[in-house]
DNA sequence: ACAGCGGTTGCAGGT
DNA sequence: TACCTGCAACCGCTG
């Protein structure tokens, strides 16, 4: 008689029971015993930036399936085992007698290496894997194929791809029910992770003790509390787990004009309490909501819309398109997409802060370089909201209590970040975004912040956010600055984005004295609120200047001037001043547009080679045989 | 080969 | 209110 499966379901970024064609695929195993299980990853713990908000999204997230789970069947429910999946799952595969393995797909570039591995010890072990793609619309592999092998960076590509690869499956209902578990014995050895370097020790209560006990600190592999993880409350309002997620989908569904109607562009990025769009990110970054759940209940809506319903890429159900254009491109470019140095279709900038990069593979370290004082001043004063523009404090203050921000104000803290203020690395803001967003997702975010900054995807970089008139648009009162800086509650309307311009009686009137960098929290007993830090439409000009000089002498993160650091020669001064827009001479640009043409990537060398040799038809045998006409500069 | 168009989300100043 | 233009000027896509 055969033996019946002993399934491990080993829960990562799918934190729910609806549309899970994973779990589904489990089931129908009709496993004799099904381990639902969460691996405690020290790479989330110690290497990625993970702030208490965030912390407590996941554990929300996770004992609200462990409920779910156990709501199906009491012997059941979410195991925590703290310990690397890489090093666990192995002795865990022996010691419970497990057949199968299953779990979600996840092209993320560390995932990828991380279930590399376990898939390998998985054969050693005998062990039958299932992985089965459920984050997407469509599976980002089977994107980037339909897209020519090539990374997916426009939405027409996405959505070309996408129509190629078929239809996007309609949900999987819930399960029913779920098997026992079987006996979890651990009669084995935990392996101890190496804690250092620890990206969040800032956020911890006390020496950080998770991993002293396999299975939790009462041994019963219960969801721990954050006060258990020594973490540090978290102050967001917003709460994780699929059952909230399901019924915020409800509520939205129910408002058939809202649904069919949606525009991104026109929600409004000042409005809180409510937000304007869905807040349904982290949901769908921790999983506890299925994108494909939420578009064929949105579609169907649409379908039966009487009225002019909304199209993508503006609609709802165009957002997720997004969502699937950077996953495809990510699950490409592996690490790479996520920094310059190396990625082929990144420009390089010479911003101010640029990330340290090392070892072999050229990654970056998680450093980076002081190369001016004032910008290193300038990226905490925007980190900490005290740069003095009410409405880009505003906007980080809200992205640090509360861990959500609207996708207008993340665009516009990022361009004044980088190509429209400061002109600061991205990599400098996509960390802070890493640190602080409760739905932070790798391949969005970084892909939204090369998008923002000009260096992929996006690249008018002439249309720059004003941190004045932009936020006018939509709150002339300037409700939302009177909320998250409070001390400003009582400026006038005419003053509000702008509040060095009022006069000192109208401050004293308003009890609140502008001075200073925001350091001092009173002057003359009243409440102080910083100056700007610096002349916007200066700054603006300058990084307009900067940009365009960057744009023509043409380096991606690839060009071999980039990658080994000689990059300064291919501007006109010196390296600490290439940045503010100064012009360069018209053999400087020789470098340029071969940046296609190389690649350190080695699965993507036939692709690039391709261009190469068709411009090599030209016959010139130079570099000047692969130049675009360049307009002169004035 | 290349011109023209459009690109989820700019701003200022109009009608 | 919802559009229009000029501003300077980027890219990918289409024919």
């Amino acid at each position: 008689m055969a033996i019946k499966p002993r399934v491990i379901y080993w829960f990562r970024t799918d934190l729910r029971l609806h549309d899970s064609p994973a779990l589904a695929a489990a089931l129908d195993l009709k496993p004799e015993c099904l381990w639902p299980i969460w691996c405690w990853d020290p790479h989330y713990v110690y290497r990625a930036r993970v702030g208490p908000n965030r912390w407590q999204y996941l554990l929300d997230c996770q004992q609200d399936l462990s409920d779910s789970i156990a709501r199906l069947n009491p012997k059941s429910r979410l195991h925590v085992l703290r310990e690397a999946p890489q090093t666990l799952l192995p002795k865990l595969f022996k010691a419970w007698k497990v057949t199968h393995l299953v779990f979600e797909k996840d092209t993320d570039a560390y995932a990828r290496s991380r279930d590399e591995e376990v898939m390998s010890s998985a054969r050693e072990a005998g062990v039958q894997v299932i992985v089965k793609y459920g984050k997407t619309l469509w599976d980002p592999d089977a994107v980037v194929k339909a897209n020519g092998n090539k990374p997916t960076m426009t939405i027409s590509q996405l959505r070309h791809a996408g129509e190629k690869v078929g239809d996007i499956p309609r949900p999987i209902p819930a399960p029913k029910s779920i098997p026992d578990p079987g006996n979890m014995p651990l009669d084995f050895a935990q392996t101890q992770p190496a804690p250092e370097p620890d990206l969040n020790s800032i956020y911890r209560t006390r020496k950080e003790n998770s991993y002293e006990k396999l299975a939790g600190p009462n041994g019963d592999f219960a969801v721990p509390t954050i006060e258990e993880l020594g973490i540090k409350s978290a102050t967001t309002p917003h709460r994780g787990g699929e059952t909230g997620a399901l019924a915020v989908l409800d509520n939205i569904i129910k408002n058939e004009q809202y649904t069919a109607t949606f525009e991104k562009p026109k929600s409004a990025p000042t409005a809180f309490e409510p937000q304007s769009t869905t807040l349904l990110s982290p949901h769908l970054h921790f999983g506890s909501l299925s994108c494909r759940e939420f578009y064929w209940r949105v579609q169907d809506v649409v379908d039966n819309f009487k009225g002019k319903a909304s199209q993508p890429p503006v609609s709802l159900t165009g957002q997720l398109l997004f969502r699937d254009m950077y996953f495809a491109a990510q699950a490409k470019m592996g690490w790479k997409f996520s920094q310059t140095v190396g990625n082929d279709h990144c420009r390089f900038i010479p911003w101010h802060l640029r990330s340290k990069v090392d070892g072999p593979d050229g990654l970056v370290t998680g450093e980076y370089n002081i190369d001016s004082v004032e910008a290193e001043e300038w990226f905490q004063r925007w980190k900490t909201g005290r740069t003095g523009f009410p409405w880009i404090d505003a906007v980080m203050r809200q992205l640090k209590q509360e861990g959500w921000i609207h996708h207008l104000a993340r665009h516009s803290v990022a361009c004044f970040l980088t190509r429209g203020g400061c002109y600061i690395d991205w990599e400098r803001g996509a960390e802070v975004f890493e640190e602080w967003l409760i739905d932070h997702e790798t391949a969005c975010n970084t892909g939204n912040w090369q998008w923002l900054s000009c260096t992929a995807f996006f690249s008018q970089f002439y249309r720059c956010y004003s941190p004045i008139a932009f936020p006018q648009k939509t709150d002339k009162n300037g409700d939302f600055v009177r909320h998250f800086v409070p001390e400003l509650k009582d400026f006038p309307a005419k003053y509000i984005y702008e509040p060095w311009k009022a006069p000192i009686q109208d401050q004293r009137t308003a009890k609140c004295i502008i001075k200073g960098d925001g350091t001092v929290q009173t002057i003359d007993e009243l409440p102080a609120y910083p100056k700007p830090m610096f002349d916007f439409s200066t700054r603006r000009d300058i990084c307009i200047g900067g940009m365009k000089n960057a744009y023509r002498v043409g380096l991606y993160g690839n060009s071999p001037k980039v990658v080994n650091g000689s990059w300064p020669s291919a501007f006109d001064d010196d390296a600490e001043g290439t940045t503010d827009g100064k012009n360069i001479s018209e053999q400087d640009t020789l470098e340029v547009e071969t940046h296609r043409q190389i690649q350190t990537d080695t699965n993507s060398k036939a692709d690039s080679l391709k261009p190469m040799n068709k411009n090599k038809r030209k016959g010139t045998g130079t570099l000047e045989g692969f130049l675009r006409p360049q307009k002169a500069m004035k």
